[in-house]
DNA sequence: GCTGGAAGTTACAGACCGGTAACACCCTAG
DNA sequence: CTAGGGTGTTACCGGTCTGTAACTTCCAGC
């Protein structure tokens, strides 16, 4: 019968997978523990036994979030094998397309603004996941062939972050819209240096 | 005895003050009622007589937030009357000292992230004063003399909202570190077309 | 067919949430 | 002195939140 909610696969990975998708669309403390587990067509007491708290649900899903994100990075190396230039850009094209397919941001960014409390756990890996999309955004520049790689690599992050929430608060029409022009004219200034 | 928590204003202008400062601190869904009015040193029912709900003190935290703002804007015109390429790198220093000053980032946007109800009564009222925003920082671009003055108020904006959600994720050791180096050279770049 | 573990069910605890009612108080304007 | 509006106090409502206990049901592997 396969029931539709998540084409019955294991209830752990129903939850995962469900959580993430009402964290992204309505906040973390926007979305209760009971409603992710009627909405994965379970109950409670089953996320209860797979994770121990609602904060290493949150955990656990902004690691599998950030898991996806780094799947992205392969289809760049699959597509455009060694041309390291060519995978510069596909990220920008990625990003973009991300901006017009979805206007709820980055979910270790909205998170980091929703869990204000110092000691939160997810604080930690947010920190760690983003640090590592950073490395990887400047191994990319570096091996581009660009002198900057760390300064255009920190500029094209902040262009995209700010994008991402911008969207949020002004919605898609704002200054979000000219986030491809400015990323590429970015990098041809950069590659001229 | 003046009690300290607010220099013994009225309930309602201490209530307003206090609310902001706690929303920014902790989020708004962070924060009820009842913490702010007793920080506020008054009680549940003052604050109800002067807002009709938590969401309408919500609206008048964040236009409290953009009036004050917008005195920033004096200020420059103030420091630098008539110079408006002066008064665009006060712009970048002010907000450098923002991002050195506090990690919390801009009040408007975190709102933005954490009011994901699409017909929220503060969505309307952030879109309005981040467009508000935007129109001055523009016209201050082009007053400056700037062709592309639509693209350079832009792009300064998402470096800026982008800096500000970054240093909540990955900390102000982060790329939001560069933000003056990447304004300044922007805007040196904008101004040799 | 039996058994053992995973999953579902129901009920509940204890805290907190936004919001209201009823009433006592104080302080200032007349 | 007095009247009245702003304020403080207490108690409460109904709902929601995370998390748990006790019990039943289902199903796969032997």
């Amino acid at each position: 019968m396969t029931d539709g909610v998540a084409e019955r696969s294991r209830p752990r990975d129903r939850i995962l997978e469900t959580a993430q998708d009402m964290f992204h669309k309505h906040g973390i403390k926007g979305v209760g523990v009971d409603a992710i587990t009627e909405a994965a067509g379970t109950n409670k007491m089953t996320l209860y036994r797979h994770f121990e708290s609602k904060d290493e649900l949150i955990v656990e899903c902004l690691r599998a979030t950030a898991a996806k994100a780094s799947r992205i990075w392969d289809e760049f190396e699959a597509k455009h094998p060694g041309d390291k230039l060519a995978q510069l850009h596909a990220w920008v094209q990625k990003a973009s397309e991300l901006l017009s397919a979805d206007s709820r941001g980055c979910d270790m960014a909205n998170a980091a603004v929703e869990l204000t409390e110092t000691d939160h756990p997810a604080r930690r890996v947010i920190k760690e996941l983003k640090e590592a999309q950073r490395e990887k955004l400047v191994a990319l520049c570096r091996d581009a062939g660009i002198g900057q790689a760390e300064l255009l690599a920190d500029t094209l992050s902040l262009l995209l972050e700010g994008a991402r929430v911008s969207m949020q608060s002004v919605g898609a029409e704002g200054p979000s819209a000219q986030f491809v022009r400015m990323a590429e004219s970015l990098i041809a200034s950069f590659r001229a240096r």
